[in-house]
DNA sequence: TTAGGCATGTAAGGCGTTACATGATTAA
DNA sequence: TTAATCATGTAACGCCTTACATGCCTAA
């Protein structure tokens, strides 16, 4: 799904500046994507210039703290457009994983480096975990609870794998050698 | 991890040719990575440019059948080139789901339409779940197998859920609207 | 004879990241 | 006063995909 489009998603509930959007998809919405201010800016501004967003200009007085925020809404073209591209979406899942592809070549490591690696992957693991369990479960669609649940599911899988089976292999490739 | 390097490891075991490294990537590492042809042959030859590889011209008569074949070989130099990659490696995994997006955002879609992207999925998940248990287990590397145990956890869980919940949330979104 | 596998490669373009550039406000 | 957060943006570059270009061999 591209930005573009998952950026009018999010401002179908609300309307958001940039950096706020920023916020939500690597905070809120961390376990469908990510996404850079580098990406984001020249996005929410193609998505202006074809007239799927506008934008109003928030003065320092009325944003509490801040300065030339710029809060924008989506349209009712980009309303449309939205609703023809998400129809477009297949259920593809990409998964790149440089965890398991170092573990693939782990005859190339030590011990020591495979069982960091899985500590590592462990702890991202369990941040994760806690950060969807502290997400709202009330306030949001079937689908938004769809999608933390599905993807907590597979971080618990992922935990147990890594605790029992992750624990066994450290020994069996130090064995190994 | 950059093709570059992940090209080295696969010819760390043994040579190939680039249709060859193709087809053992998007077949038999398909839960680790994907790599298409315009990625792979300018790959090899920045790495033979480097010194990183050799190749030798297999002429049609060996190759059974083939045409102009051209297998490549680690060189020592490629050998500690990896070794140096591969521990710079982190246990970072990236996760790009369509799939999820659009379920996110299922209010805009109708209830056949959820339905369809779940059964799409499923069937991925199913069709990914036998290739896997395909893979030999034997005669591989304690890491190689635990990286196809790993995504077999994976892939089951998503599996369970799906059958599950996941046709649970079917009626629920149904009635949503 | 035609579809599919084997085989190598280029060109254009998409989609993103990191780093840079700037500057105000606020809390420790 | 210094670090963090708010706020917007550009430039360079990385890494990949899709489509194109070519041609041979084999089995149905």
């Amino acid at each position: 799904m591209k930005l573009d489009v998952f950026c009018l998603g999010i401002l179908l509930q609300q309307n958001y500046s940039g950096y706020e959007i920023h916020r939500v998809i690597n905070t809120a919405l961390a376990h469908l994507r990510q996404a850079s201010f580098g990406a984001l800016y020249p996005a929410l501004n193609r998505l202006q210039a074809k007239g799927f967003i506008s934008s109003e200009a928030v003065p320092a007085e009325i944003s509490n703290g801040s300065l030339g925020k710029k809060v924008f809404a989506i349209t009712d073209k980009g309303r449309a457009h939205f609703k023809t591209e998400i129809k477009k979406i297949t259920a593809a899942e990409m998964v790149n994983s440089d965890f398991l592809s170092a573990l693939h070549f782990s005859n190339n490591l030590t011990s020591n480096e495979v069982s960091t690696l899985i500590d590592e992957r462990l702890a991202d693991l369990q941040k994760e975990q806690r950060r969807l369990l502290k997400l709202p479960s009330t306030d949001i669609s079937e689908g938004q609870r769809f999608a933390i649940r599905y993807t907590l599911s597979q971080v618990s899988a992922a935990i147990s794998f890594l605790k029992g089976e992750g624990k066994a292999i450290q020994l069996l490739i130090q064995r190994q050698r």
